[in-house]
Parts: C-alpha cells; sequence; structure tokens
DNA sequence: GTCTATATGTGGATAGAC
DNA sequence: GTCTATCCACATATAGAC
C-alpha cells in the first residue's frame, strides 16, 4: 500500500472559512440582509466562487444549521454518557447545552434565528433534525421524572419548552467577557431547578 | 367653544390596519422578506400609497416596536398596581408579561426578533425603550429581593435574563389552540419560582 | 390620500475564460 | 477552483396626476 504523498492537512479551510465568515455576518447583520459579496469579500474571494460550493445562499444557510444541530446534539450526548448519576447527568446536559451556545456561537445563533429564511423542503429537513434534538431532551427528561430526580407532577412538555427558553436566550446577551461565566450561568438555573428563587414562608 | 361637527370615530382604522397586517406578514416572513407591495396589498392599497403614513419601510417597523414596548410596559405596570401583597404582584407580573405576548403576538414579536433589521438611530431609540422596560423590572425584582419574596442570595440581574429567556421564548411555540394556556403556563413558571422541579431528597 | 408610472439601486445567480 | 462580466428580477422610494 503505497503511503500516501500528502499529509490530511486540513482541507476544511476552504469551506470552514465560508461557513464561519458567513455565521458570522449572518449573526451581526441577519441572513436576509447580508449579500454574497460581503460573504465573499470576508473570505478574500469574489461572488461568483462561493457557487462552487455552495449552489444558492440557501444552501449555505443550511449547511450552517446542520452543524449547528449536531454540535448541540454531540455535547449533550456525551454529556449524559460522562456519569452513571442521573442528577448529575441532568446537570451536565444543561450546562452541555449552554456550552453548545458558546463553542460556536454563530452557527447556533442561526439555528436559532434564522429559520423563516429557509424554503420549505429545507425548513422540512432542519424542524426534523430539530424536532430529534428535542426528542432527546425528551427521553431525558422521562427518564428523570422516572427516576425521581424530577418530581413526578411536572409536565415534561412544558419543562422542556420553558427550560429550552431559559437556555436559548442565553444566546441573545452572552457576553465572553461580562459579568457572567457560562458555569455561573448552568449554576445558577441549577439552582433554580432545585429550589426555585422565592423564600420559603412567604409562598402563598 | 364650539362644538366638534363630527364624532371622534376612531380614526386607527387607517393606519391601525397597515401596522397589523405588517406585524402579521412580518411574524410569518421576516422583516427583511416582506416587501411593502405585500403590506400593500394586504391593505387593499397600492405599495405608493403606503409612503403618505411611513416614509420609510423602516419607520413602520419602529412604529410597530414602540407600541410594542408601550403594550409590555403597561400591562405590567397595572399588573403591580393590582395587589398589594408584593407576592401576588410578582405573579402577576409574571403573568403580566406572558399576556403581552398574546393580546397582540404579532406587534411583540417584531419587538423581540427584528431589532437587526433597525438602524443605528433607530435602534438606539428602540434599546433605549427596551431598557426602560427590563429596568421596571429590575425595580419590580429588587422590591422583591428586599422584602423577602425572593431569596436574598438570588443574583437578580441573572434571574431577569433568564427569566426573560423563559418567557420571551414562549412567543415562538405558542398556540392558541394548543395544550397549554396561557394561564397554565404562568402557574408552571410560578411553580418553578416557588419550588423548582428536582425532587427533594435527591438534590445533590 | 390614493393612484400611475418610473427611477434607481442592489442582490442572487449564470456563462464561460483562465 | 477562482475570476470577469453580466443577466435578470425585484424592492425601495419618488414624482406628479387625480
Amino acid at each position: 500500500m503505497v503511503h500516501k504523498q500528502a499529509p490530511p492537512v486540513r482541507k476544511l479551510d476552504d469551506q470552514g472559512k465560508i461557513l464561519s465568515n458567513a455565521a458570522r455576518l449572518f449573526r451581526e447583520k441577519g441572513f436576509e440582509k447580508t449579500s454574497l459579496k460581503e460573504i465573499a469579500e470576508a473570505c478574500n474571494m469574489l461572488p461568483g466562487s462561493l457557487y462552487y460550493r455552495y449552489s444558492t445562499k440557501e444552501t449555505l444557510l443550511v449547511e450552517l444549521m446542520r452543524r449547528g444541530v449536531g454540535l448541540v446534539t454531540a455535547e449533550v450526548e456525551m454529556a449524559y454518557a460522562d456519569s452513571d448519576d442521573p442528577v448529575q447527568q441532568l446537570r451536565f446536559c444543561i450546562n452541555a447545552h449552554l456550552r453548545a451556545l458558546l463553542v460556536d456561537p454563530d452557527t447556533v445563533y442561526a439555528l436559532l434565528f434564522e429559520w423563516r429564511s429557509l424554503g420549505p423542503e429545507a425548513r422540512e429537513e432542519i424542524v426534523a433534525l430539530r424536532d430529534q434534538y428535542e426528542s432527546l431532551w425528551a427521553e431525558i427528561l422521562a427518564v428523570m421524572i422516572e427516576k425521581g430526580v424530577i418530581k413526578k407532577n411536572v409536565d415534561s412538555r412544558l419543562l422542556r419548552l420553558i427550560g429550552f427558553g431559559a437556555l436559548n436566550w442565553v444566546a441573545t446577551w452572552f457576553d465572553p467577557n461580562g459579568d457572567h461565566s457560562l458555569e455561573a450561568i448552568g449554576d445558577f438555573v441549577w439552582q433554580i431547578a432545585i429550589g426555585g428563587v422565592i423564600t420559603k414562608g412567604v409562598q402563598s
């Protein structure tokens, strides 16, 4: 077997550069207001060159979103497998979802807020992927309720939706240089999950 | 003093029709993908006619957002004044914020998700209004902590941001004909605030 | 106040040289 | 694989009649 001449020197640079620049611009200006010319300029290329990789602007967004879902899914699945104690598992999964917002914030931002720019077919694909991720959480929460980690009388769908809100919204205000670290945010959410915020005794 | 000849027969119909149609379309398709032609058609008008009321497309969005902030602010202020018991006040304010998402969902949706379509000057204005609303909540939460309703050790800024997330995200999935009524959602959030979701005894 | 007609700009996308 | 050049559609906005 012949030795490969050149070591696999990451070929992602081309595609990766386009995707990351696009993601950044989409986050800053929104998908619709970002022109292919701008994306190309950010990559030191010309508009026409982008079409060699992505036949339409929408394709670019779809690819971005696919990666976004893959990212959060991988983080949460790893976190779940990272402990045998269900309480720890839940806590780790919350932190994993939050971490995914940081690992590649621009990509996840597109996933959360640019789905209206997808045509019907593309939207169907992405929604299916998103539903898959949500069903992963549905399973996790079901297990937690079954194991008695989460109170039996809690509506798991509402918990998932409200919890997603609390976590996803972080993407709109989180500042890596700001007052609150991701860990602090995760701890805070966990404290609420454990005991709420209302003082005992004044509860009506 | 001369009697006014015609009674004030709601003159909002014209402007109101434009705004509500625009809000609905902005929510469905997004601001950038909605053309003035579509808005005009929805109002049984022609594109040129819209410019009599709004000199630019952005002006329309700004006016919409002004109303959105006014709406939620009014709801929460009324709710706060609706009781003397601080616990009830907090609960009412949460419900009021949620209710504002329903009263005029399209308008509030624009406020939450279309701010990137504003130019620098307009954005400054709307952000200032939004900050005003947030400071209203900051005050409410500060009072609640001071009065011992909310636990003393809770970071009020984090609570506000996480809470806004939980509530605002409802706008992305709420279905008036769906399983959960706004009241049920408010109760659910309140239950979490009171005691969290984790079973006592398994808390690590 | 609403219409017609149109100016003007821009963006996505294609064809084909290199 | 990237470039040049360009087509084409469409959107915002304007001017001016009615």
